[in-house]
DNA sequence: TGGGTTTAAAATATCGATATTTCGGGAGAA
DNA sequence: TTCTCCCGAAATATCGATATTTTAAACCCA
């Protein structure tokens, strides 16, 4: 829900109210709530309870730098430990995605990090990965307070994203890196500028 | 504790064992163990509990690699963003590094890293800045499962923060993050060979 | 005797309730 | 009017207890 911007950034999170929205007891959620402390979706604040993370400018140029220094250094890794079980895990979550594009909206955020953690799957680091798809979720919180209306899957991702694939495919680690690295600041200089304008609406 | 050693990694915690350990409830136990799943101290299974994070060789390096990757990226920005603030709080972690080291070896590694903290506040990157920290303590880790014995202190240590101190205040980047990574990479050999013998005691 | 099932014990996850702390309003004094 | 102090309301953090799940042993049957 704080991913997708169900909750709004910096809002207080009342543990009663996700109580009776949620429907379990205040344990759960309290537990939920420490773990997505760590994963920097929710903070927490001395003893007076917790609160979704705030978002900034700086913050996401944060996010998005970190994600290219690190998705590089995995993609380069994947690369280099390729195995033919990696390349069809790739080529299949490449399809599906590209179906569920067609089909249904809905799965397709789903697919396109599936697909992106399979480019980076062959890394020896499973730390690196663990990182990665946190990273991945931090950034793709910044799409939906975007705003989900920006039909950014009609842009030409689509192309980018091949491009990307046949790299991988092709071991060209540099040509691959360079490709994501490029995908990733296309979409993050388009981001920003949205960012600009609802940037004092945090609380 | 689980930094420290005294619990030993692939452990079982019974919640029950530490309720009447640290005399404290179960819930602030949960809440505790929870947090420490994010920083990769503690693995949580299915409905069976958690238990303390396994260690490997594998695992070292592969932390070993994270680190001098981040750190190296947070050392550029902290000399890029440099200021006299900050080389007044490096120097002064500095000076009380080695005032700690004559002193009491106890509060040594705190004051460890809080040297090598400061190394890097300058950087503009919070998100940064808190992965170094994390690693930085699965790494400590480690060094302390090797065995406090081990009088690491002794070695040669001394005179390599002394130089990455001196090229940091001369702002000689390159420099510093070789003396840096240099200084990581040895102490991490180091400890390879030891983590070697001691491999199969993991539960 | 060996394998599979059942059953009891233990541990975990959740719940409901209490105590502590924080936040906001209102009364009183300068 | 404004500042301070105090009190009441609300929310959080913790506790004790219950229910669900797992684990391991005991049992029965082949």
């Amino acid at each position: 829900m704080i991913v997708v911007g169900d909750l709004q950034p910096g809002k207080k999170l009342k543990i009663d109210g996700l109580r009776t929205l949620l429907e379990i007891g205040a344990s759960p959620i309290r537990e939920a709530l420490s773990l997505l402390t760590s994963d920097q979706l929710v903070e927490r604040i001395d003893q007076r309870g917790f609160r979704t993370a705030a978002v900034s400018r700086e913050n996401f140029n944060d996010i998005l730098s970190l994600r290219c220094t690190l998705e590089e250094m995995a993609l380069r890794q994947s690369i280099a430990n390729a195995s033919e079980a990696w390349e069809d895990e790739l080529v299949l979550s490449h399809h599906r995605m590209l179906r569920e594009t067609r089909d249904h909206i809905e799965g397709f955020e789903a697919r396109h990090k599936a697909f992106h953690m399979a480019l980076l799957s062959a890394s020896s680091s499973p730390l690196l990965l663990k990182l990665c798809s946190q990273l991945y979720d931090l950034n793709i919180r910044y799409r939906y307070l975007a705003g989900k209306s920006l039909n950014y899957t009609k842009r030409d991702v689509s192309s980018e994203h091949d491009n990307i694939l046949r790299a991988a495919l092709e071991r060209n680690a540099d040509q691959a890196a360079e490709l994501l690295l490029s995908h990733y600041r296309k979409t993050g200089a388009f981001l920003t500028g949205l960012i600009a304008t609802s940037e004092d609406t945090q609380g």
